[in-house]
DNA sequence: ATTAGCACTCAACACCAACGAGTGCTAATC
DNA sequence: GATTAGCACTCGTTGGTGTTGAGTGCTAAT
């Protein structure tokens, strides 16, 4: 609050109480820093700057007798003006390209392998979300016969995605009829975007189908829809385990609405919203969901070409290394996006 | 141990105990007995049978001046020798029916849906995997290029089950080309079961491949490596959550395992091996998972026609429900079989 | 064979004192 | 005027103690 004009001394002790308790987890009080951090000060001055910080909001103490800790918003100006950047060290860079590149791995491989290192890395639970495929076009389209009365669709894009729906028709298709079907609608639509497909441009194309099968037209109109509706934004979940390790989650009871939302993926893709900058740190209250206001979520998105967005991210408690999350996930981002434009584009 | 020939009263004792512990998850005593179960017996007579059930491995004191609980011994007898057959109430049944029957659902969204609702009747984290493969047929291939030095191979089978890989070439391909040998595959293969392919009749079919496209030959060497190998077999696991709510897991300590268990595909698949039993219930110590030696796990398989067979199981304390629990498992298996078959077969 | 009676065990709980990490305030010091 | 030493105070943590109560095993009476 107030302005953020905090005196360089200031900004001093906040730096060493955040990092004193993130790797301690505990309330961390002024005779401890004196100590620790050869300050020049004694505890204390020490006490009177915290008390000051206590004021502006930027720490907080458990109870009376008890150190400081940073609040949401000493977080927030740790992250913002105090972090030192740091970079991986070459040992995990290492690690990473060698698991990332151990064999040839389809897309959503990829995507999991990423999750698992990542997982890993940062020792906290990590999530990765498949691009958004509004800007992606199709590659092919192919129709193929599963009974009487239904019809599977299996469609690939340019990422190299697959997705497959029931289409439920009205008669029944040879494999033979399908199949024709299927080489006219690659014919017109190969490199269409999903997009333009739900927009004005299926009025076009919606006339020439009729035109070219009637009997396929509402078929294929449902067809659309189900792609319009269907879960093709998945979101995979690696080292959930991990958070357990952490003190803040002793209590099952703490536990419980994480575990909840780790088992809710239309709330994890939420968590994973793609926006315009590059890296994205919400702490604490920050985050929309009840589960996590005293976890941090540290995200990045990454590119495919310049198609399709997805995020990569890592969840952890409001008490995480930021500088080294920050590291790994920023290059994670970087690096998959690369991988994934090698795969997917021509 | 001993002979399994426990006295008309004894039984009567080891079920009350059972059933008793089973709703509370308090050790049980005498007295607990006497007052709630009439059986016309003194707590002296109760405490000196159980004394008895006890030395003959049945029974089990946490400390001394405790009530009693099941052994897993007690737990087998009880689900071999004393359970009472329940079945399911309408409600469940309907509320079965409407949720998997909601919309049209692929083979994958189906088994989902099941463990979802798995999940929410029993209370327990539900696992459902998918079925076997190896009986499994060929019902379309499709090659599509995916960039210079890789196809992408898309296999949809007899189930209706979608698989893709990525397959590296050491030419270029077009679309058109790949589409020829797709067409030829298809003609060759629709029809045959994975498991002849991977056997002699592979090499016929190699054959062929060479005379019809020596440049493909290789190729598609490694795809066949690459479908032997590929996850094909998955879990789905629902409700996950639930576990939280058992009293013996209040620990986190106690549930870290499980959570590792639970993130682990792999020993979640051996969990669900399909077996020549219908149902199948594996208690305590009979689990092979260090993690799981304090619960028990209930599976069923299911059969898609006859060609496959998958599982679902549930997993809980082996202070479960076992009566309900069976019932569940049990008519889902049979209920989800069914339905799968009508999907998939022609 | 059953059961009433009784002494015994032991986890759980509440209570209490001692401890110590940490604070805020005041007065002395630089 | 800023810094710091000193000190009284707070409060969670730890460990010891006594009480309670559920439950047992054994013995003697029914």
């Amino acid at each position: 609050m107030a302005s953020d004009a905090l005196n360089e001394r200031k900004r001093i002790i906040l730096r060493a109480v955040t990092d004193d308790y993130i790797s301690s987890a505990e309330p961390v009080g002024s005779r401890t820093i004196a100590r620790k951090y050869n300050l020049g000060l004694s505890p204390a001055t020490i006490r009177n700057e915290m008390a000051d910080l206590e004021e502006e909001g930027y720490l907080q103490q458990p109870h009376t007798s008890a150190g400081r800790i940073p609040s949401d918003q000493g977080y927030r100006y740790y992250v913002d003006s105090l972090l030192a950047h740091k970079t991986l060290s070459p040992q995990d860079l290492i690690e990473i390209h060698r698991e990332m590149e151990r064999r040839q791995l389809g897309m959503e491989e990829l995507l999991q392998q990423a999750g698992k290192i990542l997982a890993q890395l940062t020792r906290y639970p990590a999530m990765i979300s498949t691009p958004q495929q509004q800007k992606v076009s199709f590659r092919h389209v192919q129709l193929v016969p599963l009974n009487e009365k239904n019809v599977m669709v299996v469609v690939i894009t340019d990422t190299g995605m697959v997705e497959n729906q029931i289409l439920p028709t009205e008669v029944e298709w040879t494999y033979d009829e399908l199949d024709r079907i299927s080489k006219w609608i690659n014919h017109r639509l190969r490199g269409i975007t999903l997009e333009e497909l739900t927009g004005k441009r299926w009025n076009e194309i919606r006339l020439d189908i009729e035109i070219e099968d009637h009997n396929f037209h509402h078929a294929l109109g449902i067809l659309l829809d189900a792609l319009a509706n269907s879960r093709r934004d998945r979101v995979y979940l690696d080292g959930a385990a991990n958070i357990l390790e952490q003190p803040e989650f002793r209590e099952v009871e703490r536990f419980k609405p994480l575990m909840g939302l780790f088992e809710t993926e239309d709330v994890l893709r939420k968590l994973l919203k793609p926006n315009d900058k590059g890296v994205t740190i919400r702490i604490g209250y920050e985050n929309e969901q009840e589960a996590i206001k005293e976890c941090s979520v540290v995200t990045a998105n990454y590119r495919i070409g310049d198609n399709a967005v997805g995020v990569v991210g890592v969840l952890g408690p409001t008490r995480m290394d930021y500088g080294k999350i920050l590291a790994i996930v920023e290059y994670m981002s970087k690096y998959l996006g690369k991988l994934l434009t090698d795969v997917g584009n021509k």
